[in-house]
DNA sequence: CGGTTACGTCAGTCATGTTGACATATTTCA
DNA sequence: TGAAATATGTCAACATGACTGACGTAACCG
């Protein structure tokens, strides 16, 4: 059903099936923006950021994670990780402890306070998804985790799987 | 369907309904990343930053923009939207033309060579979202279509459904 | 003991967002 | 017609969160 195909394009060579996917593109800029969105509010409460957010996302979904990882997974350079660390260390919601085989390395594991924030935002991000995840039908939640799962570079996946399906408690709360 | 839930808590009591949907919203922000990194390589090469890439592309998918329409897209100052407004005009990727019931009114408009820079990125993306879709199997892309519709905050739907399915060519190209 | 590793930090820069105030052209309405 | 409202542009100051580059310190490892 497609006819004579794209001429100047400088992207070595999409053939005509690959029609621009512009509803897709938009609604996850408009999705993403409204996603990101909800902690925002909780978080200007505390004169955070969302590079906070992240962070203590990422803490408190795997207690003991070392500062390496943390970089590896937010993919920033310590310089920027450093600032907001320090931030939730110095409030907190954060709290390091060294090694046990490798003194060098910072184990960090969220305090009660800091579960309690994280906590607070996965809710309202929860609900977002709940409500969406109704709204779409029965099995919209494995198509939304199959689609999105490959949206994610395949050099990623390995450890981005590790990190979203190897979290604890992967089927029992608390 | 829902029985007795959530009264006044704030944290930790969640009813079983809504266990934190951890898995989504990691792959949010993995899929989301790797999706806005396709296009930061081209537009690095033009000294342009994410913020010249979504002005590009809604002018270049509802020509004839206004301003204020822009504005409410993107939800950004004036002020911000100018800085980098400003270049793209200035460069010869977009264009204003006064607007004709309202001489006010500077209507934007892609150049040719403004198109070409933003069906580059839509290209980029529109790889990794095909890739996605066939990874993610038939009825993937009406699935994740409803998911991310239904994920965009419902006060703000009329409005990115008219961009999302207005647009131009919905189902010719060029 | 010397080299590497894990992390911290100082200093400067850039991109992109914000608020507030004010200017200018045009339209609308009393 | 003249005053108010609207659409846009612009100046200035500031915050956040990225970046690069350089250097310091403690701990591990061979």
């Amino acid at each position: 059903m497609q006819p004579a195909l794209d001429m100047n394009r400088t992207e070595s060579d999409a053939p005509a099936t690959e029609r621009p996917q512009y509803e897709l593109i938009e609604l996850l800029f408009f999705a993403y923006r409204d996603f990101v969105g909800d902690p925002d509010r909780i978080l200007a409460a505390y004169g955070f950021g969302r590079a906070h957010h992240r962070v203590l996302h990422f803490v408190h979904r795997n207690p003991g994670l070392t500062i390496a990882a943390l970089l590896d997974i937010l993919k920033i350079t310590k310089q920027s990780l450093n600032r907001v660390l320090k931030e939730l260390l110095e409030q907190g919601f954060v709290e390091q402890r060294a090694g046990v085989n490798d003194r060098r390395q910072r184990l960090l594991y969220p305090t009660a306070r800091g579960r309690a924030l994280a906590d607070d935002m996965a809710r309202l991000q929860t609900r977002r998804i709940a409500r969406a995840l109704e709204e779409a039908g029965p099995g919209s939640r494995e198509a939304a985790a199959r689609f999105l799962e490959a949206m994610i570079e395949p050099a990623e996946r390995p450890s981005a799987d590790r990190l979203v399906h190897g979290g604890r408690d992967e089927d029992e709360a608390q």
